[in-house]
DNA sequence: GTATTTTTGTTAAAAAATTCACATTGTGAA
DNA sequence: TTCACAATGTGAATTTTTTAACAAAAATAC
């Protein structure tokens, strides 16, 4: 497998977290277009995806369900788990640890770092909060790859320089200001607002249409 | 302009965020190759966007940040603002509304809806939260046009088809659980795992690649 | 046992998005 | 003035992503 696209990625995840579910219903095989309804996309692209991650189904029963998530966490986990840091343990942050607390998965939240002395010191749904100041010796000793960035807007940028210089290797910014980082730290940005206006656009041009 | 890219339309929305920025520093013009390395993507990307919408610079001065931002305005947002509601006042449904609590612009959350009784009647952000028993009466009342969807994955479908029903035209879905709404209806679901998912796969991939 | 249906896998085509390459031109320096 | 530079704007080329089309084969129907 050389290469696979982006979006394909961004599906393969996607996949997974619907065919856990069907295996949790008992779900043994699944049609591509099954998936593909779930997903809003169409079955060639399912099959597509499939056949880059090479994995073949069977004619006329569809994919074998778990073999299918087995072979997705091949591809995209890290094979022995994968350290993740918040850093800001504001409502964003609260709420992304209490999201992510208990999804038994390769990554783990370990961490959170704030510098309010209020939270220091404290666990949020078991993840400790530590300081600021000590990022980089945590982030080394708890072998972090990982950072959640949701810190006030303001400090966004300083924040990043930190978690660079900690020895991250990838950033996931939630605040609205993009930061820059060396290129061999994977970042990723998103926005909320830029999500929602975009949802604003499409209704608007819906309802132009209708005119 | 006939048709403008998907991707076009979200980077329009960051460029206009980054360019408010400037603005408020009081900067009054700005090169494409400015704000490419704000976004992190190339000059010509950034001019071929602004050639879509009809937008010219001036040579060796750049562009205008207060008419692009202008423009900008004109092209993506809806002329008398859109309102916006948010189900589910849990975690996410609170960080948001203080999120965009504040801000100015086009887009307004003018309404919550929840299950608990004892968050219905109170405001919150000076959003007033309603039972989703009186969903249709208020969206209707209020012209809601959007919905964001932050109530318990299990919930989410059934959450959306009321939505429909009350006649919303876009929903951002945040749940893990995607939903079904008619071709009518806009929808954008984003899921924070699948994002961290594919920062976890790049890291790996680059980890693979040195050694 | 043959035909029909249904589903996969894949090659080829199309569409969408990005980048290249460069003509054009305003600005400032020599 | 003339030259070199630095920026925009855009047609063409390239790359990436999606979709169409269809052969192959298993299951089912008759
Ligand atoms: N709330 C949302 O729904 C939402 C959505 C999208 C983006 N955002 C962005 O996410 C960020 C956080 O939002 P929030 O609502 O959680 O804000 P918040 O104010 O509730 O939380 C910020 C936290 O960061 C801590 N902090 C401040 N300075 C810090 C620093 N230098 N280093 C580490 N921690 C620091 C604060 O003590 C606080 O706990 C903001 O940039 C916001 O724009 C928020
Ligand atoms: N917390 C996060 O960071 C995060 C991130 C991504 C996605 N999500 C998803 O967003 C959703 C909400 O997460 P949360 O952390 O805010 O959960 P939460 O439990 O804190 O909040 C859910 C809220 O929805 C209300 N509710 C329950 N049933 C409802 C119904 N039928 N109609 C309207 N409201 C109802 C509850 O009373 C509660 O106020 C979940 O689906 C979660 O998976 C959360």
């Amino acid at each position: 497998m050389k290469h696979l696209p982006h979006k394909t990625i961004e599906r393969l995840s996607q996949y997974r977290r619907a065919l856990l579910l069907c295996h949790e219903k008992g779900k043994s095989h699944i049609y591509s277009h099954e998936i593909a309804k779930i997903q809003h996309i169409t079955a060639v692209q399912v099959r597509r995806d499939l056949m880059l991650i090479g994995y073949t189904g069977t004619l006329r029963k569809g994919y074998n369900v778990k073999e299918l998530i087995d072979l997705i966490g091949i591809i995209i986990d890290s094979e022995d788990g994968l350290h993740v840091a918040i850093i800001g343990m504001g409502n964003l942050g609260r709420a992304l640890i209490n999201y992510f607390a208990g999804k038994r998965s390769k990554l783990k939240i370990v961490a959170g770092f704030d510098t309010n002395p209020d939270k220091i010191g404290n666990t949020m749904s078991g993840v400790p909060c530590y300081s600021i100041e000590d990022m980089a010796k945590i982030v080394l000793e708890n072998d972090i790859k990982i950072g959640i960035l949701t810190v006030p807007a303001d400090h966004a940028i300083a924040t990043a320089d930190l978690l660079v210089k900690a020895g991250i290797k990838g950033i996931l910014n939630y605040t609205p200001k993009p930061v820059n980082v060396p290129k061999e730290v994977y970042l990723e940005e998103y926005d909320m607002i830029t999500t929602l206006e975009k949802v604003a656009f499409y209704v608007k041009l819906q309802e132009m249409d209708e005119e």
